[in-house]
DNA sequence: CTTGAAGCTCCAGTGGCTTCAGGTTCCATG
DNA sequence: CATGGAACCTGAAGCCACTGGAGCTTCAAG
């Protein structure tokens, strides 16, 4: 039961090299509504801490995921508003949970492809004699659109 | 032993409705190099056949999980250059597998969350008591560049 | 031969940053 | 306590990966 002790008082810098974010898009984020507005010191720069900085780390990755600002903004949503009315929350989550599927279906089947292709490389000493990286993520039935 | 039959013929707007990609952008992968310029009627309008198609559907599916034009780039490399030098393609096809582990490990982590949170909101009959979304993806220890 | 859907090129606009310019604040060192 | 360089500030322009619109041509069903 040891309470984790708390980050405070972050300046911009601090969390940007802690989230990998360049200085810039932390403002933007701020700017479009992501991130909620910081105390400031005396001379006007900007405070964060622990909050800003786990909710940055996640919308980071989300990003990085492929997740939209829009996509992004409903799953912060959830977390801000816990008392959501159920049918907005679930459906939200519902939805998201269905695209995080199908997301990591494509994503093994692409993992399954490059496995292969490294281990043929090492079994033919040196070329990949056919590359299927194409077939497999342009399958069909994988596409969300399709029928 | 059948021989699927192929897809030949295909007008820009066929390949857009079956690709689920505006056929814009369908002219804008061409312009960048992503796609080679199909043959073209007496009238001047492309026709695709289909390795076209495979191809345009490859690159839908890696935008969408968040790869760069460049990273396709190098994975379309794979595909058409399969006698490419060893080391090239072995480092091409390992670090995109490095990076789409990583990719399915904040799936998997974010999924894990979203379907507890449904699971929690039905047996609660209509709240989210406490949502994790942001403390699941924001988790330091799944992070590329932190240490 | 008409007519309307779909194609063509060129160009401007949008989302999500990124870079630049021109300043102000902070703080380690002299 | 003065100072100089790193880090901060705002505001605006630029860039990538599309997206949409204008103005025109081609195609194919009737």
């Amino acid at each position: 039961m040891t309470k984790t002790l708390e980050i405070r008082d972050l300046a911009i810098g601090d969390l940007a090299r802690r989230t990998d974010t360049k200085v810039q898009t932390i403002r933007y984020y701020e700017e479009i509504g992501l991130l909620p507005p910081p105390t400031r010191t005396e001379g006007n720069q900007r405070v964060y801490g622990e909050s800003s900085l786990r909710r940055l780390a996640f919308i980071r990755h989300a990003r990085d995921l492929g997740f939209s600002i829009d996509a992004i903004r409903e799953l912060l949503k959830l977390s801000d508003h816990p008392d959501l009315p159920c049918d907005d929350a679930d459906g939200i989550a519902r939805r998201h949970l269905d695209e995080v599927e199908d997301r990591i279906t494509r994503l093994r089947a692409l993992r399954k492809e490059l496995k292969r292709m490294l281990a043929e490389h090492r079994d033919h000493g040196g070329r990949i004699a056919d590359c299927k990286v194409i077939e497999v993520l342009s399958d069909h039935g994988l596409c969300k659109h399709a029928h």
